[in-house]
DNA sequence: GAGTGATCATAA
DNA sequence: TTATGATCACTC
């Protein structure tokens, strides 16, 4: 039985990384956040990337955002994902925001969500809303990296949404394109605008969206690091 | 019920 | 304003 202890660096090695991590595992929400000196909250309605943030902090992920991986020198990615109690994600999962202009040039091999994926610390939480936050266990975290395979059916898919959004038609993209990674709004709220490509190649404004992975990519995933 | 589109908090 | 961390909640 490990202990955990809150770190006071960032992790230099993906094997103090990851010791760190399986620490974490077993142990509730609740549990950590009082060994981290935080309020749990009574429910994410409002809070929504708490759970997030409170494990960045408990492997010395540095704070803020940044377009960078979470431990850039590592080149990981930290993520939590909520599950359900058959180990399948409750939610997809978001991975960058989508760049809407200058994307002359730009190629899957060096495109943000590419280089954000390429290597990811999943942190499964079981995310049942009938189960308080505080009450909510952390599973087994492991890392991974994209097989050809899952390479190929994302890049697939960003292509097909980078090529739409290259000749303006960004209005007409929705949740439904893409076969696992899909195109979705990111924003406070309806009102926020940024600049992206019209139809015919002019200026327009509409609202900024996020690149995420379908609950069907992440729960194959999920799958075949929880058998056994 | 599932999934899409909307939304919340925070940092720089 | 952009981007990070995501979940909410309405519509189908």
């Amino acid at each position: 039985m490990k202990i955990f202890s809150m770190p006071k660096a960032e992790p230099r090695t993906i094997q103090e990384l990851m010791q760190r991590a399986e620490a974490l595992a077993g142990l509730t929400l609740g549990e950590v956040a009082k060994l981290a000196n935080v309020k749990v909250p009574v429910n994410f309605k409002r809070e929504k990337g708490w759970t997030g943030q409170l494990i960045e902090l408990c492997l010395g992920a540095s704070a803020g955002s940044k377009t960078q991986q979470d431990f850039a020198k590592l080149g990981i990615e930290l993520k939590t994902i909520p599950i359900d109690e058959h180990g399948k994600p409750l939610e997809t999962t978001y991975v960058c925001y989508a760049p809407l202009t200058d994307i002359a040039g730009i190629e899957w091999s060096t495109s943000s969500v590419k280089n954000k994926i390429q290597q990811v610390l999943w942190v499964p939480i079981d995310g049942r809303r009938a189960v308080a936050p505080q009450d909510r266990c952390i599973a087994s975290p492991f890392l991974w990296s994209p097989d050809a395979v899952q390479d190929n059916q994302l890049r697939t898919d960003w292509e097909e949404l980078m090529e739409m959004i290259a000749l303006g038609q960004i209005e007409n993209i929705t949740a439904r394109h893409g076969q696992y990674l899909q195109l979705r709004p990111k924003a406070a709220n309806g009102d926020v605008l940024t600049e992206a490509i019209g139809k015919n190649g002019q200026i327009i404004y509409t609202r900024p969206r996020g690149f995420y992975l379908r609950k069907e990519f992440t729960g194959k995933i999920l799958q075949t690091f929880f058998k056994n």
